[in-house]
DNA sequence: TTGTAGGCGTTATCAT
DNA sequence: ATGATAACGCCTACAA
């Protein structure tokens, strides 16, 4: 190893050109496998490039393509397993296609959101993939990506009533049919919901397919038994109160999450109240290692997050590719499954 | 809203310079506060710019400026909740000095590593922070970093032997210290340590600080209580087998993270061994949800994934800051600590 | 098959 | 206080 260690310039085409004495141009095409380019300068010019460990310079690249094989992935927080789990699939996907992964968590901030936007923008990503916080209300974001023409992709929360945009997402009733049907196959009469928040669309939602799902299993749907938690300690101990003080307690509880869940699970420790027993419970899955657990819920309803994320990275990819592909922008909808641990 | 979208070339500030009649250089200073633009003018072109919806052109800004304003982060896998608390915490530093973040995983996979870093050199990322994966022994690439003048920053995981590279982690005999010292003030005089794969230099520093902490409680070190896995349920599975096997039973177990615990939990469950009365157990923190279970662990030695992110990142940044801080390398030490839940 | 020249958008240097 | 010019590294008509 030479001790000559210069600072060392990053080897440009002009200087293989110049080493060669030939034009940049030639240097540029042969690198580039142009086809007139003759195999012997083609060879020579790779073979010097290999010795100098040329490196193209990207961001020249970039500049003058303008584009930067960049995908830019805006969600609520990046230590969510679901979400952990959904980059983590975006990130494999982009990798197989040669693009790289721009970060930015919202936090649920809907400021922060248009910040990340931004910097997004003036760092030119090719592409958004997102998935709207919680407080998000202002979508005109969605407008002014058009205009600079970088599209976007949602996935998992993805905004109502804009139909022009593609979204991935994953249908709840399925597996709250699913889940019922479970409660109502093991005898379970009366089956509550716990909600999440009641201003959010969702929530509604999740009611109504809550309903029909009894109503098709035979069951009746009383209001009473659809709590709503805004997720907060304090709150998921509300709902449960709210519960327990009904005449007709319930035997077995839909709650809106895991976290929900392991609430669930603390209260009915206190109470000495016996789950899987006095109470089953299934919940929407998003941090399940339940099999550690001494009294499990019943089951999980599955949301897929990898799966979601890498379909939405794949409709982007796809998107960049063919611009006009105008069949992509529909609903891309997994169904949700109810799985036992 | 006018009907007339053109594609909308984006604004320039040549436009913006013909259409004011002067010099681009004039308008790029306006833009800049340059002191010696003259008030009137600098406002003019800021009034224009506003008007126009001009936004600067980062590539090539970058191009020009050879910077990019992003940092790569390599690291084993986002999913590990370990290491989404990481990276989320690195987003947020960043963040706040307008940096973005580039992603890779590496999935433990050196080639994957060695591609990462590739494409991180050619995206022309300013910095680098990296988590070395278990399988890691070719270190070359740091060299070959430094050649680029890229600097890399490691976390948590970090390279033996390197000692001219900044690096950030956690001192696990501190944890391992107060963990032997609490099951020594209950009571415990055999206590077994279910280590990592015996091939990994980390596993023999911490049979090390064991065997420290035991002799520093007057408790004796015996090796048939240092049993090692590769972290399969299997390997787990067997390593309990061992503990059991012996003579003098282990009523206390320091677990290498919560997946070996998790394991412990079900071996307990299947051999009737009731977790905290028959046997305590401490793991080395990286799942904890440990609140909400019946039999959870005596403790959890935490490891402070989000600080060590956070530390690594405003090393990182400092030194892009300020290229010469020689001090800056050299070995930044979390103090492990046991934590009750 | 290869070379020349111009341009991508911005900024820095030198002039005016 | 402002303008002209060149340069960053690469690509690509167009010319030869």
């Amino acid at each position: 190893m030479s001790s000559m260690n210069k600072p060392n310039k990053p080897i440009t085409i002009k200087e293989i050109a110049r080493k060669l004495r030939i034009s940049p141009s030639t240097v540029s095409r042969a690198l580039n496998d142009h086809p007139s380019i003759g195999l012997v300068t083609t060879m020579r010019v790779k073979k010097l490039a290999e010795e100098l460990n040329y490196e193209p310079n990207q961001t020249a690249i970039f500049f003058k393509q303008r584009k930067t094989f960049t995908l830019g992935v805006i969600l609520p927080k990046l230590s969510e397993p679901f979400f952990a789990s959904a980059i983590s699939a975006i990130e494999e996907v982009a990798g197989e296609k040669k693009f790289t992964v721009l970060l930015g968590q919202s936090l649920d901030n809907p400021e922060r959101e248009l910040n990340i936007i931004n910097s997004f923008r003036t760092h030119r990503v090719d592409g958004i993939l997102m998935s709207l916080g919680k407080n998000t209300t202002n979508l005109d974001f969605i407008e002014r990506l058009r205009k600079y023409e970088i599209p976007i992709v949602f996935f998992d929360c993805v905004p109502e009533g804009v139909d022009d945009v593609p979204k991935v997402y994953c249908d709840l009733s399925t597996g709250i049919q699913e889940a019922v049907q479970a409660f109502a196959e093991r005898g379970h009469k009366q089956i509550a919901l716990i909600n999440g928040p009641e201003t959010l669309k969702a929530s509604g939602e999740r009611t109504l397919s809550f309903k029909k799902a009894l109503l098709d299993n035979g069951l009746n749907f009383d209001d009473k038994y659809v709590v709503y938690s805004d997720l907060t300690e304090e709150s998921n101990y509300q709902a449960m109160e709210k519960l327990r003080d009904l005449a007709d307690r319930p035997s077995a509880i839909l709650a809106f999450n895991d976290y929900v869940t392991f609430d669930i699970i603390r209260y009915a420790k206190e109470k000495g109240i016996y789950l899987g027993h006095d109470i089953q419970v299934i919940s929407f899955a998003n941090y399940s290692l339940w099999k550690y657990m001494d009294n499990p819920p019943l089951a999980s309803i599955e949301q897929y997050p990898a799966e979601q994320g890498a379909k939405a990275a794949s409709i982007l990819l796809e998107l960049l590719d063919n611009k006009d592909s105008e069949e992509i922008i529909q609903d891309h909808i997994f169904a949700s499954k109810l799985v036992y641990q």
